[in-house]
DNA sequence: AATGAATGAGGATTCATTCAT
DNA sequence: TATGAATGAATCCTCATTCAT
């Protein structure tokens, strides 16, 4: 095994790239062979960066992977969210969601199917990632139900039986590998309002 | 490798009561520490016996871990099935097929935590965890839409939709730490019947 | 992993097929795969015997080693010495001894083998696996310097550099797989006679 | 894994300078207690590093182990290869030779034990220890024949039987401890010339 | 800031040996 | 006698993290 010779620090005149190639490789690496698979090392290599030079960005390899997960989740909750404010009838914003979900997905591919392999990385606050996501869905079912526009229920229990719809919805659309398939949101859609709302949904805004 | 002594065998009445052991050990630790973090050792220390004991009941650690999946899922397809195989309406073995699945949760609490911790173990097949349970849904759903009791749609989207939602049910419901509320059950058959079934459903048996 | 139901103790009529079961499994496998990676356990499947019965005629690991290398030796002194003591002239008596000694070989391919790849397994009396047979050479050679059949020098040296040859001569000639070859023991006498005999060596008896 | 806290590390001038304390540490306790007794452990504590230093240097305890089969066995053909190329007749360099193979043997002298402890370790491509210095045997053995200065034969057989007679010669000699002792080097060159060499090589160049 | 050598605890797995049955 | 379950020390190797350069 030759050792290799040590090679000069380069100094980088975008800081933010090192963070990008991290992140990139990361997200390649963890999703290609699980989080417990890949090494500092291996990241770092992926990255073209020095071991060190990881740590600068990320206190600990559970904490870069935190990072990541909660990434994907702001860019669900924010896209939930933007897309729930527009207006319309309640059928038309979830269905509009629906699609929303979907491209914010295509967008996430690979940090999604890592956020599905990594259930039991507990953040700080006691949640787990997907909680953000949830809790954004039952807001949403509680201010519909308030005007009539969902079934009754309990609206944890509901926001976590909507949140598996979608989970389930995306994970095993990954799987099958057609993310160009729209019908998958349009299909998800149909299940929402069905399961979900009440007639007057359509006509509610 | 040097010579070593080993002390005192007990010999058990019950080989049994070893399997067990390991099982429930496995089962304590790896849902309280996530599988990545309990190491043979420990199991073995909880369990009360030698290291090498735990390697005359399972091959590696992975294989005590798929058995342990396996095992769950076994559990959800089998009372699955049996409930639909029920006579009666199709709402009326939905709603039956509900309520087993909380029993069934309720009998593996943690193991179902388990389950849900290590979506990205592969078994052998290639399949994952939960594949078993999606594919038994879809079989039910595809029955149930030949004859008119479930809407039209994709089997596969369907069921992986559908498995989501239970998925999301019991998973959230053992977090809030709820498992006596019959109610889940009745929820998640209400959704599904509204997010699923036709009117004809509550008619066809 | 299926744990087997313990079979019932068998009584054998004759204790001796077991040791020399024990023994050609500890061949095979030995030579196979190396000391080192044989377990006893593997032994024993293959002797179809418990493990616990190699014990009863091994008391470890490495005095079954030790038994099946002095097999060898005794082997090639006992035949050594025959031919030695055969009637003729020592250039004869060599080249029958030569002959002699790839018969032997030839009747214990395997165990030669191993007897190469053990090198480093030390007697309990400090000596090593092939000392018996180079100090039955050294024997000779000493006999026959002294009635002037053999060129002067120091015996032990000369010993060991015949051994040295025969050693050569076996252990290539088994991996180049050609043990019908007779010509292999008269070469090594050719060179025996012309490297350590004089022109006497031909007269003298 | 746990996290870890390491303690301090320091780095040194000469990097080489670990590799050479691997590499001592190594040839010592190999030659010392035989290489399956010997632990990476070990190593490194003898070396006065850390276990995963040693594992810089070698991808694992075998390529560890060749690497260092692979250095004798280079410094032996290396002076072979030169010693034979010296002019004069080939009974004076089949003279030169063996005088090189002891000084190479006397510079070498653990390492050597060590390449004839381990002839089971076999090489990637298939080749066992010792085969390059046979290999260098058997060009030099048929270059001589072919201009008759040594005897008829079957070249592979000759080299076998040749190298044999060297390996012979030097490991009993290490185990005499007597490595001052230039008479080994004349002696062996004796039965050399005599049991491989015709009349012409003292005069053939 | 960047580098990557060094650290060593930790973990999966093996296996010689014992001994209750 | 024979069996093989049970033991647990020992081993190889990995890798998160630190810090001297």
């Amino acid at each position: 095994m030759e050792i290799q010779k040590p090679t000069r620090a380069k100094r980088t005149r975008d800081p933010d790239s090192k963070r990008t190639a991290i992140y990139e490789a990361a997200v390649q690496l963890f999703t290609d062979q699980g989080y417990e698979n890949v090494s500092i090392a291996k990241i770092a290599k992926e990255a073209g960066i020095a071991v060190g030079t990881v740590y600068r960005f990320h206190d600990t390899k559970l904490t870069l992977l935190r990072a990541m997960l909660e990434g994907v989740e702001d860019a669900f909750v924010t896209r939930m969210a933007s897309d729930w404010a527009f207006e319309g009838t309640y059928a038309e914003r979830i269905e509009g969601m629906c699609h929303g979900i979907f491209e914010v997905a295509e967008d996430n591919l690979n940090l999604l199917k890592l956020l599905n392999m990594t259930t039991d990385v507990m953040f700080t606050d006691g949640s787990l990632p997907g909680d953000r996501i949830q809790n954004q869905i039952r807001i949403m079912y509680t201010e519909a139900m308030n005007v009539g526009a969902s079934h009754q229920g309990d609206a944890r229990m509901m926001a976590a039986i909507a949140h598996g719809m979608v989970e389930g919805a995306i994970v095993r659309w990954m799987r099958l590998g057609a993310p160009k398939d729209i019908d998958a949101a349009s299909q998800l859609a149909l299940v929402f309002k069905d399961g979900f709302m009440t007639k007057e949904a359509s006509q509610l805004t």
